[in-house]
DNA sequence: CCTCCAGGTTAACGAGCGCTAACCATCCTG
DNA sequence: CAGGATGGTTAGCGCTCGTTAACCTGGAGG
């Protein structure tokens, strides 16, 4: 565990914000005063901490990515072995929801914004994306065997749709609790998968 | 049915481009140069047809919203007397499904550009946008009974996410067919909504 | 004590944007 | 055939935005 209780760090600050405010937005719909005065500096004083705007978000699009695939990676490797499938798709759900729920902003961007990276790190982060969704595919397909690789793929995308709702939750702040909400869309992640393997039982 | 054969007029081509670019690139991402050059005629000349910039996309959106609305309702008002409610989600599920894969560039505008409206435009959007859900919150509750309303109206938004990941699944080109993918996204939703009132039973 | 650097500041530039103004062609109508 | 909509055009204004330049300050090091 890598639980950090040191003060948050200018750049990490402005990255923060930013992020909040990109999905509030869009990156277009913010100025950097903006985002210089959300951290209590004024505009090109954010020049000492990243190159340009363009920086901040592809440093947000990228650190998403990796820490996302990392994530996957280490729950495969740590419930691969000695559990079944079952067990390392399970884990795969709640590492997403953990990260839908806690870090709604980033998902906002994550999908939404991709496109306004340069070249090199938007190929970056689809390669990132893609082993993602290549990982979940593998493990889907060993909890549903009778499930072929192409709907396998539509079905993973799908299920981060569904989990990727949240920030379209607490708009009237009427969601019953982040373990409750966790634990539907667990529910509702492995029922989408369930049913999309076989035609249905009802 | 309303099909039309005529030929779309120039304002009809105008908001068919426009929600393509803002979709692909962001409201702000846009300019109107581009959006005429869309269509053939260059920059200002969208101006005999739109007050604005701004104009163009509230019209995308609040047609959005009001077109799955009225679609809503007519499908409950055929379905819901003569079927139970199990035919009516079934048909409410398809509606949205129709309309996410015909329609993906607007499904994407659904979500992404509502905050860059004038006040009384997103009001109404917003007000639309909570009509669907609500019918669709009644539905499900009628097929589940045990599920909770806040329960029913988060599962709704779920699976709204889930109908609406389509734009992520062409990316390759490799998406199994129109029918074979709508097909896969209903069962996926009666899945979702299933799990989501029972605790599983597998 | 002088120096230097990290991390700010304000001023200003240049590009791009939405939009208006002014003008022009085509066509339908009286 | 006059004439006015209709739907274009190009030029250009004014504003905003990202970025750079130039300057300032507090604290650490020799």
């Amino acid at each position: 565990m890598t639980t950090r209780t040191d003060a948050p760090t200018r750049r990490e600050q402005i990255l923060k914000e930013a992020a909040r405010l990109f999905a509030e937005r869009g990156f277009h719909g913010v100025g950097v005063d903006e985002i210089g005065a959300a951290v209590g500096i004024s505009g090109p004083g954010l020049y000492r901490h990243f190159a340009g705007k363009d920086a901040m978000l592809a440093e947000l699009l990228v650190g998403i990515s990796g820490r996302l695939l990392t994530g996957a990676k280490r729950r495969l490797a740590e419930a691969g072995g000695v559990a079944g499938p079952e067990a390392v798709l399970d884990s795969l759900i709640e590492g997403h929801i953990d990260f839908a729920l806690d870090d709604r902003p980033l998902i906002t961007l994550h999908d939404r914004e991709l496109d306004r990276l340069r070249d090199s790190d938007r190929k970056l982060v689809r390669q990132l994306q893609r082993q993602y969704v290549e990982l979940w595919v593998e493990v889907v397909r060993q909890v549903h065997p009778d499930l072929a690789e192409p709907a396998a793929r539509s079905a993973v995308h799908s299920v981060f749709g569904l989990l990727n709702s949240t920030p379209h939750l607490g708009r009237r702040g009427f969601l019953p609790g982040r373990g409750a909400t966790a634990e539907l869309l667990h529910r509702m992640a492995r029922g989408a998968f369930a049913s999309a393997s076989s035609p249905v039982a009802g």
